[in-house]
DNA sequence: CGCATTTGACCCGT
DNA sequence: ACGGGTCAAATGCG
């Protein structure tokens, strides 16, 4: 099934309101443009003042891209709100935990509908780097394992709506965990789960700790940035900086993790874009220095042309 | 003792 | 009615 990302029609508010939003992502970018064009990387408190920055930019995309999604993602976080969150509950919190009346309650969500589902199959089952907490298992028809439920762990203190689904399937050569992605993760990891995942990604070395870089650029032919440079050295993970080597990347949005953009789930851009991360790596080394600029121009080219032409986003994602 | 997991109940969509 | 997703009490574990 397709899914539309958008509708222009009866949406103009939300349109304005994207603009608006992305409008403040450009200043943004470009006053960190302008930063960095006045110095350059090596120095803490203008490497903290940046990241300021590119959390405000960040911030820009995350609204605005929400604001664009809102038919299907408002859909899905409503479908998630329990059915009695009127005066039922309201009425048990006041009363305290009444054993009857909490068992009345039990499984009174609704069902998930249609929303966006990244899928990975491994041979082992996925470590992703998130913290998650098992809260059901169910057997599956015509399944012989059952199915492991997982929500984020943070899902109470930071509302992160991330959920997971594993299964063993039975495969002839070995069993094969089919881990189906649900939400995007809004918590904000720590930098010990940063770290510990980053020291995973490159340890394993396989494909499944191949980073995806999805950059903000125009449809300029004459641009590759993902020359073989660049291709050892970037790895992105969630919201931080890493510098790898001689190379600095930056890393933009929140993401489960990386494989699981490489779903066939994430085919159209909405799901990409809604479920992605959004990175600009460059080089410091000094023949390089134009590059983190010309990749922010691009970034900010990006969101200009997404104002002029809301259809068509023109960005395009590369393996590194 | 606090937190995570287990497990049966409960509810929703089809 | 049934299958699947979620809740929450019971249980396990460090």
């Amino acid at each position: 099934m397709e899914k539309a990302f958008y509708l222009p029609e009866n949406v103009t508010g939300d349109q304005m309101r994207a603009r608006e939003v992305l409008s403040d992502g450009r200043e943004f970018a470009d006053q960190l443009r302008v930063m960095l064009s006045s110095q350059r990387f090596g120095d803490v408190d203008h490497t903290l003042s940046a990241g300021d920055l590119v959390s405000k930019i960040l911030d820009s995309f995350e609204k605005s891209l929400l604001i664009l999604q809102l038919p299907s993602s408002l859909a899905d976080e409503v479908s998630q709100v329990p059915v009695n969150s009127g005066g039922l509950k309201s009425e048990e919190l006041d009363s305290g935990p009444s054993p009857k009346m909490v068992k009345d309650r039990r499984g009174c969500f609704r069902r998930r509908r249609t929303s966006e589902a990244d899928t990975k199959v491994s041979s082992t089952p996925v470590e992703d780097g998130h913290a998650w907490r098992k809260y059901g298992q169910k057997s599956i028809l015509n399944a012989k394992h059952p199915r492991h439920y997982y929500r984020c762990t943070h899902k109470f203190e930071q509302g992160c709506l991330a959920t997971k689904q594993v299964q063993k399937t039975e495969e002839d050569p070995s069993p094969m965990y089919r881990t189906t992605y649900y939400g995007r993760h809004t918590c904000k990891p720590n930098y010990t789960d940063h770290n510990q995942f980053y020291l995973d990604s490159m340890d394993q070395r396989d494909s499944s700790s191949k980073s995806i870089l999805l950059n903000f650029r125009q449809n300029t032919p004459n641009f590759s940035p993902l020359n073989d440079t660049y291709k050892d050295h970037s790895t992105s993970i969630g919201n931080y900086n890493f510098v790898t080597s001689d190379h600095i990347l930056t890393t933009f949005g929140s993401s489960s993790t990386k494989t699981e953009l490489l779903s066939p789930a994430g085919s159209d851009h909405g799901d990409v874009i809604s479920s992605g991360m959004y990175s600009c790596s460059t080089s410091t080394t000094p023949d390089q220095t134009t590059s983190f600029d010309d990749q922010l121009d691009m970034m900010v080219a990006g969101v200009v042309n997404f104002e002029d032409d809301g259809d068509d986003l023109a960005m395009d994602s590369f393996l590194l």
